[in-house]
DNA sequence: GATGAATGAGGATTCATTCAT
DNA sequence: AATGAATGAATCCTCATTCAT
C-alpha cells in the first residue's frame, strides 16, 4: 500500500503511520457503532492495541480523531470515480454501471461504507464536517453526474434532462443502499447489485441489450 | 387513540396527555439537535417546562422517551399515504404525484424529517427501532409503492418493472431531501418540489402533458 | 450565628447555606493542606460529607470554589480591624495592641490564617485573586496603618514617619507570624502574643508602662 | 564543590554539570510559575533544552528534582551574609545596612527570591525541606540576626532587647518584600531599598547621620 | 548517555436517575 | 403529581514515569 523508497528511518515512520492508520481503523468500528457521543476512546484504544494516553500522541481530542477519519476517507474515492468515468465518452449506460460497480465495491464493500452513514447521523452536529463534505464530495460528485447526464441527454441516450438538472436523482438509490444495509439488511436483505441494475434500467429506460 | 367515557377526570387526564406531548414535543427538538446519547434530559425538561424529575413520571427511562419518540410518529403517516393513494386506482403519474405532496408537506414541513433522520442516525444503536420501523413502516411502505409500481406496469404506465422489483428506487430521493436538508441546505439549497418532480419524470418518462 | 427572622423556607435556606458553608470548610482545609493543584475535590466532597456531583450544584469548578473560598473570608476581619482601631484615636501603642490581639484572635486562631497563606501561595498563579486581595484587603489596611501612624506622629508618640511611609512594617511580622506557624512551628514554636509584643516596642520604643 | 582531579573525562563531566544546571534553571522557573504540583516536567525539559527522559538520568523523580533546587539555592547567600556582617564589629546600622543590600542584591535582584517564595508556598507539603530549610537558613540566619542585636543592644545603639529576643523582628519586612514582589508589584510598587531603609530606622531609631 | 514514544493511573466534570418534600 | 437537590458512575484528558532504540 506504500512505496517503500526512503529506508533511513523507514522502521520508526513506518511504524507510526501504522499505529496511527491502527487507531483509525478502530475508530471506524468504534464511532460507527456507537455514534461520536456515546463511543468510548477506551474501547478505541483497546481495539487499536495501544494504551488510552497514546491515542492523544497521535489525535488532539476525541473530535479531532472523528474529523481526521471522516476527512480521510473520502477523496480517494472519489478520485478513483473520475479516472473511472470522467474521461471516458462511453455511453451513460456504461459510465454508471461502472460507477455503481465501484461504489458496491469500494463503499458498500469497505468501511468506508460506515463513514459514510457517520456523515448522515453526525453531520448536523459537526457543520465543519457537513461543509467539508459537501465541498470535496458532494459538490464534485454532483458535477461529475450532471456531466455525463448532459452528455447523454445531448446524444439522445436520456429522453429527458431531468437527471442533468438533478443529479441527486442517480445518488440517492446509493445512499438509500447504505442506509439500508446499515438497518434493515438483518431483518429483509438486499441485493445491491440487482439494485442499481434495476436503478439503471429507470435512468436509461429499458436497454435492448439488457 | 382516545376514548372519552370518564369525564369527571377529564381536565387532569388532558392535562396529562398535554404534559405528555409537551415532552415529546421538546425531545423531539433536543434528541435530533444532539443526538441520543448527547442529548440532556435536562434540556428537554426545560424546553418541556417541566421539572426534570416529572419526565419519568411519564417515561421510564431517557431510552423509553426516545422509543415512545420515534414510535408514535411514524403510523399516522402512512394511514394517510394509504388513504391517499392506496384506494384509488389513478394513474401511477397522478398517485406518486400525491405521495409525494403528501410526504412534502407532512414529512419534509414538519418536525417528522428530524424524526426520520433520528431513526437513519441512531437505528443502528436501537434495533428494536429499526426492527419496529422496517416492519411498521418500511415494510408497508414498500408493499404500497410496489403495488403501485406493478399496477402502471401491468397498464403499460411503466415500460419496466424494475420499480416494482425494487420500490426502495421510488422512495430513494425521498430520503436524500431529508439527508441534504440536515445536511447540506445551508451550503446549497435544494428545491424539494422541482426535484420530486424530476423523479416523477425520470420514473415515468417523460410525460405529454408535463 | 446566623438571625432567625425570616422563618418561611427557613429550613430549606439554612440547609443549603449551611451546605455550601460545609462545603467551604472542607475546601479550606483540602486546599491548604495541598495546595489548589493538588488538592483533590472527592476529598471535599468527602470531608463536607457530600457526592462529588454535589459541589457542582453550588459551584461551578474546582476554581470557582477556590475563588469564593478566598474571596469569603476576608472582608469580615477587615471590619472588625477598622471598627476596633479605626475610629478610636487612642494612642497608637493601644490601637496597635488591640489591632494585634484582634489579628491573634481571629487570624492566628482560626483557619483564616490557613487563607492567608494560601494566598500567598497560590496568589501568583491567580491574579484575579491578587488583585481583588490587594484592593479588599492590603490596600485598605494599609491606608489604616498610615493613618494610625502619622497620627501618632503628628502627636510625637512616633520619632519617625517610617512607618507613615511604609505601613508595610507593621504588617511584616504578622505576616512571617502566619508562615512560621505553617513552616516551622514544630520545630521551634514561636510565641506569638510575646512576638508581636516585641515589635510593638520596636516601633513605639521602650514603653514606661510596658 | 567540585574537584578538578580527573582531567580526561573533565569535558564530559563539566557537560553533566552544566546540563544539570541548565535543568535546574529551567526548573526554577517552572516549579515557581506553577507551583510544585501543577508543574509540568515537560516544560522543563522544553526549557532545559533536553528530552523529558533525560531529566532522569539527573534527578529521581519530580520531587527530588524539586528538593534538589531548594536545596542548592539556599545556602551560599548564608555563607556570604555570615561573612560580610557576622565577623565585623562595625554599628548595628552598618551591618544591617549590609545585610539588606546584601539581601536585596542576591536574593530580591535573582531567582532566589523565587526560590524562597517557593519555600513559603510549599514547605507545609513537604516537611524534609521545612526542616532542612529551618535548620540550614532560618536557625543559623536567626543566631546570626540575634547575635547583632545582643551586640548593638549591650553598646546601647538599640533601647531594647525586643529585636534580639525576637531576631525574627529583623527578618519579617525582608520576607514581606519577596511576597509583595510576586503579589502586589504590578497593582503597587513598592521600593524595597527605601522600604528597608525605613526598616532600619524603626529598629535603630532615627539616626543622627540619616 | 540521550531520546521521546508509550503507558496507565488519576482527577475534573457531566448527567441519568432517585427520592425526600 | 410535581419538584429539583443529591447522587455517583462514567469518561475525557493529563502527565509522571518507563524503556526500547
Amino acid at each position: 500500500m506504500m512505496f517503500d523508497k526512503s529506508r533511513p528511518k523507514q522502521r520508526r515512520r513506518t511504524s507510526a503511520e501504522a499505529r496511527r492508520q491502527a487507531i483509525l481503523d478502530a475508530a471506524i468500528n468504534v464511532f460507527s457503532e456507537q455514534g461520536f457521543a456515546a463511543a468510548r476512546l477506551d474501547d478505541v484504544a483497546e481495539r487499536a492495541g495501544v494504551a488510552k494516553g497514546t491515542l492523544y500522541l497521535y489525535f488532539e481530542s476525541k473530535e479531532a480523531l472523528f474529523q481526521a477519519l471522516i476527512r480521510g476517507a473520502v477523496a480517494p474515492v472519489l478520485e478513483q470515480a473520475h479516472a473511472a468515468v470522467g474521461q471516458t465518452d462511453a455511453p451513460i449506460r456504461v459510465r454508471l454501471k461502472l460507477f455503481f460497480d465501484l461504489f458496491r465495491r469500494e463503499v458498500l464493500g469497505t468501511d468506508r461504507k460506515l463513514i459514510l452513514r457517520l456523515i448522515m447521523a453526525e453531520g448536523t452536529r459537526f457543520p465543519q464536517i457537513a461543509e467539508f463534505y459537501h465541498r470535496e464530495v458532494v459538490s464534485r460528485g454532483m458535477t461529475l453526474m450532471r456531466q455525463i447526464a448532459s452528455r447523454a441527454f445531448e446524444r439522445g441516450e436520456l429522453s429527458s434532462d431531468a437527471a442533468a438538472r438533478f443529479p441527486q436523482l442517480i445518488m440517492a438509490p446509493l445512499l438509500l443502499a447504505v442506509i439500508w444495509d446499515g438497518l434493515f439488511n438483518r431483518y429483509e436483505p438486499l441485493d445491491f447489485e440487482k439494485l442499481l441494475e434495476a436503478h439503471l434500467e429507470v435512468l436509461t429506460g429499458p436497454g435492448r441489450d439488457q
